[in-house]
DNA sequence: CTCTAGCTTCTCATATCATGGGACACGGGT
DNA sequence: ACCCGTGTCCCATGATATGAGAAGCTAGAG
């Protein structure tokens, strides 16, 4: 059974449905017949199966062989055009991967969207465990080291505006859970120039990241290293920050970004 | 002003209109107004605005800060969990990444839906020009390697099925443009075990592709090298062609592919 | 082989739901 | 000031999606 369908001022009720349906599919891991979809979102066998059907012409759903039913890749070519505008994504990518070489854990690139972090790239070291996290997939900015990257260089009144907007949940034991404990923890990132995630988000895993600034030294996205705490320790963290700002410096002059005619200076002083 | 709205058997209105929305929008290279949108579509502005309401709510459009509206991040979280199930993808990487250090050319990673090639995954040598392709576009079988290479170590019926649902549009003057000459072409193909596109697709490209074999030896993608025709001369595709298949050798291991006899064909839907 | 059970596909009369006409509001340009 | 091109909003209308149900499947059991 799922959560209702959303509702919202403007309603387009088949639209909503559709939407759930392509949800549904994308949270199942395995593709799902009809009656299981119809059951789910507890729309008519009838209904949902009309749905699907044009959902399948356009690609965005597409049948296995026994004719169940997952998500197309009509939808990875929509995706690969929401994020082309941001070519970030392919510019960073070197560095990024340079980033891992020298660290040898994950390098996360994520960016702001509403009160949420959006993963747009992750590049791991050949001799890791695989992490978790899915290209694409979101989390609360108050909990992850990318978000109060972005967070902490932010507008003051954009951060205002994001703050008020978080939902605190808590994650784990550490994870900060106030707007006024969020607002010391940015101001002490953007004292010593990077933020740390030290396991807010998940037990066990440490972050540290710092924005990438654009032409207006606004941050447009964020780099992150991201490992088990105990290799990740306290004391590698300045290390691994200066990795982290060579980086983020040479993704802003691939995107043409002017480094700016007084020197960086939000991220100097560690 | 675009397409008409493309109808089926069966039909959503709503859902028609807010895909071919989403379609508009991804194809403009430049966020759309309101009346930009109902003007291409031939919807009524109240219309068009309610549409793009929804969409923005479900995150699938968003809208810049000057009011205009471009595709959203949910798309790529989406597109993202569609190819998840393929994890292919994630697995065939470190292959490709040594491929392209190994030939210094673009490397490219397709599946193929219905009668086109999809690319799912691109990775350039450092020092090149970049290549126009995007991940997660199409093209059609009949005039890449990709497309060849897949079609033609398909099973002979579903092979046929493909040939026969191929528009055969002339994209340069030595595309293959009939099924005859497709067929003797993918024979060829099979004698000598990959597949090329002579500037088939696009003047002066010239590309060479092999199948990635499935546990039942079927072909589940391609792995391609493309470059400009005078660094990919005819002497060198053999050499390359033993490049990709040890590449592609790779990736099958990696995927848990046994290397040859009939395999387990364990895998039953739950 | 037939019978059932469970699934998918199809049809059609109904009223629900999206539709679009049009009014309003905003803002930038002349 | 004005206008023109925007985006936003409301609401009566009927075109449109809806869902009950019947008909087709397919596979597995008896």
């Amino acid at each position: 059974m799922r959560d209702a369908i959303p509702q919202g001022t403007y309603k387009v009720q088949a639209l909503d449905r559709a939407f759930a349906v392509l949800d549904l599919l994308g949270e199942s891991d395995t593709p799902l017949g009809l009656a299981q979809v119809a059951a789910s979102l507890q729309l008519h066998k009838s209904t949902a199966h009309r749905f699907l059907m044009v959902l399948e012409r356009h690609r965005m759903v597409e049948r296995t062989v026994n004719g169940k039913f997952r998500l197309g890749l009509r939808l990875f070519d929509f995706g690969n055009r929401a994020i082309e505008q941001y070519d970030l994504r392919d510019r960073a990518q070197p560095h990024l991967r340079r980033l891992v070489a020298e660290t040898e854990e994950t390098a996360h690139l994520a960016l702001l969207e509403a009160a949420r972090v959006i993963y747009i790239d992750k590049i791991e070291p050949t001799r890791s465990v695989r992490m978790i996290t899915r290209i694409g997939a979101s989390n609360p900015v108050h909990c992850t080291s990318v978000g109060k990257a972005i967070l902490a260089f932010l507008p003051p009144e954009r951060a205002a505006e994001v703050i008020r907007r978080i939902r605190y949940e808590k994650l784990t034991s550490r994870t900060i859970a106030t707007p006024e404990a969020l607002r010391t923890e940015l101001e002490k990132t953007r004292r010593r120039g990077y933020a740390v995630d030290d396991e807010e988000l998940e037990e066990g895993l440490r972050c540290i990241a710092v924005p990438v600034l654009d032409a207006q030294r606004l941050p447009v996205a964020a780099v992150s290293v991201s490992g088990p705490s105990f290799r990740v320790t306290a004391q590698k963290l300045p290390a691994i920050a200066n990795h982290l700002l060579q980086c983020v410096r040479g993704i802003s002059a691939d995107m043409g970004y002017v480094p700016s005619g007084r020197a960086a200076k939000a991220v100097v002083n560690a």
